[in-house]
DNA sequence: ACAAAATTTGGTAGCGATAACATTAAATGA
DNA sequence: TCATTTAATGTTATCGCTACCAAATTTTGT
């Protein structure tokens, strides 16, 4: 085993003949350093295989390098999904998540924010949908100047930073997909209107069938909530229709696995007599048969850089910011696979 | 906004008219301080409302306050539930989570968990199965004298504290559940081998058919490994029999899901023609439709425990520690749904 | 070419807790 | 009763790092 001792600043320091503070100042990104001594800090580093001691850090700077992570429903493979990711990419800068449910019961979960954000100091918060845009829950962090990144959000878009994919256009391409497989009677099934994500995705169906010249029933769109069971009713409804839909996009996975089993229920062949789409492309995506075409979400992506942002502390200081730095749009990208076909022929 | 500075171990020990040390010995449990001093530094940290600084204790006790969390496969529910619960039992004793994977290359992983040791410096690690059984980790730990808590182990059970629920006896209650519901034709698809608890589910389910006389063909066993995937080919050829089963154990959800979709696939009716039990409850066990008659893990306790037991230091020296107090079996809960129903009557 | 301003570096104190040792008070024993 | 052990409390130094300010260096303007 390995018994030496872990490198400290001064050891850095010394190695690269330079005062600590140099060094301090080159692994804190402080611009104030010059290229010539920066590189032999970043040799000294190396070489030694230093890795701050957080704790000191932490102490000495009276950063917490906590970053909070806000939710509301843990049980959705989402929140675990940019979790596990968030958690990866803290481990690379030193921070830790803290997470935290949101509950219906504004009063009380805001007293557990301010308790977060009083006790344990957390450097900055992450809020995934629909806890960003909870109008009360965003005044209050505005008072208390806290900096906080939003995960696509729909209101109030230049008060603070975000980070999304852009929703309207996956629904947009998903659908066109469809047509191109000659499908013209395509139902959608909306996702919670407690968040923007499902608007634009509705709007992105519309565009493109629009766009195609295609019309559809009313009947052919249901509000869904994001959940299950909730995509068993739209499906239901819609399956039952006389004229039934051959393609459905529903806003996210778990209502596309509920049509997938409301088709199954109907003896309706999945994709020969009907194709179905979600969003995510979570775990549900592939445990459910036939695995369903869909939309990756860059959680990955979006996790790393809500955590870089708070990291930076770029936006510390929000009246300074530049409301164009706000938005932050990242790729999808859609996944083919099983549950779509080419349109039934009559 | 409250304005006032958090309170440090100082202003607790001026309140309390004792020295900040004596604070300290009350806080962290040391048994060296009299009751009457002990009680007025409760006192006085109630109404300052004292949290101690993470951070300072990390530096002066060069104790790290981090635990480890080790994983195989970030894409079960059991994870990410498991994840959830510790984060949040972790906020209470100011501890931290880390996670990391655990791949198929041990030479690789070995590496990363000893860079975890090194740099992080855990206090101790958690290990889900069936990395909790991994030999060359194990010993690679036992050599370094980390601290580690077993989830569901299912070797050398003396080596280290663990946890668990009796899985073979709610396999066994599982399954005379079905027979006292008048099946008699009931199939298993075993879990993963690599899993312990995959033998102690088969061995209740068999006991249990043993216990009541009940003799059923060896088609009616199938090995499965925990996926949904292998879940489908099981279910395939277990309901393509001429003689099938009308009630199948299945040793997780997410194998339990893919019977529900082969049995739809094959226009089997369930409950009506046949019932299906899963194991955990988890997210899949209610997106799935009829939801699931499952075993529910008790995931809360066990995080809660093992973290419990890595933050109490008991276990540190293992070679003093008692055998005895290793074994941490927890009870688990039959939760009946949809799923499961009287035979059907021929 | 030289003073003034701007930039880069270094020294020192202190963040808030605990370890290790020193001290005091209480308990024990002959 | 007084020396001796034991338990309870206090004092000091230190953990590794960064904030703050001072010193040294470079750049700029005239």
């Amino acid at each position: 085993m390995n018994v030496s001792k872990r490198a400290r600043i001064k050891d850095v320091a010394e190695r690269a003949g330079v005062s600590s503070m140099t060094v301090s100042r080159v692994l804190s990104q402080d611009t104030k350093v010059s290229n010539s001594k920066k590189e032999l800090v970043m040799e000294a580093v190396k070489a030694l295989n230093y890795r701050p001691n957080v704790a000191a850090r932490r102490l000495a700077s009276n950063k917490s390098f906590f970053i909070g992570l806000l939710y509301f429903d843990s049980d959705t493979s989402y929140v675990s999904k940019f979790l596990l990711r968030g958690l990866k990419s803290c481990r690379t800068t030193g921070h830790h998540l803290i997470v935290d449910e949101i509950d219906d019961d504004i009063e009380k979960s805001l007293a557990s924010v301010t308790d977060l954000i009083e006790v344990t100091q957390v450097d900055g918060l992450i809020l995934l949908p629909p806890v960003c845009d909870n109008v009360k829950l965003l005044a209050t962090l505005k008072e208390a100047n806290i900096t906080f990144v939003r995960i696509s959000p729909d209101t109030q878009l230049n008060i603070s930073p975000y980070i999304c994919m852009d929703d309207y256009q996956a629904s947009f391409e998903m659908t066109e997909l469809l047509i191109s497989k000659g499908h013209t009677k395509i139902g959608h099934i909306i996702g919670n209107t407690n968040q923007g994500v499902s608007r634009l995705r509705y709007q992105g169906y519309l565009d493109a069938l629009r766009s195609n010249k295609i019309n559809v029933p009313p009947e052919y769109i249901e509000q869904g909530y994001f959940t299950y069971e909730s995509g068993l009713v739209a499906a239901k409804k819609m399956l039952a229709l006389d004229d039934k839909p051959t393609a459905i996009v529903a806003a996210n996975d778990e209502m596309a696995a509920a049509v997938l089993a409301v088709a199954n229920l109907n003896r309706i062949a999945v994709p020969a007599e009907l194709s179905i789409t979600g969003v995510d492309d979570g775990n549900v995506a592939v445990t459910v048969s036939p695995n369903l075409t869909t939309v990756r979400q860059p959680i990955q992506q979006m996790a790393e850089l809500a955590i870089d942002i708070i990291a930076s502390g770029k936006f510390s200081d929000l009246s300074k910011a530049n409301n164009r730095e706000f938005r932050n749009v990242l790729d999808f990208k859609i996944i083919e696979r099983e549950s779509t076909a080419e349109a039934p022929t009559k």
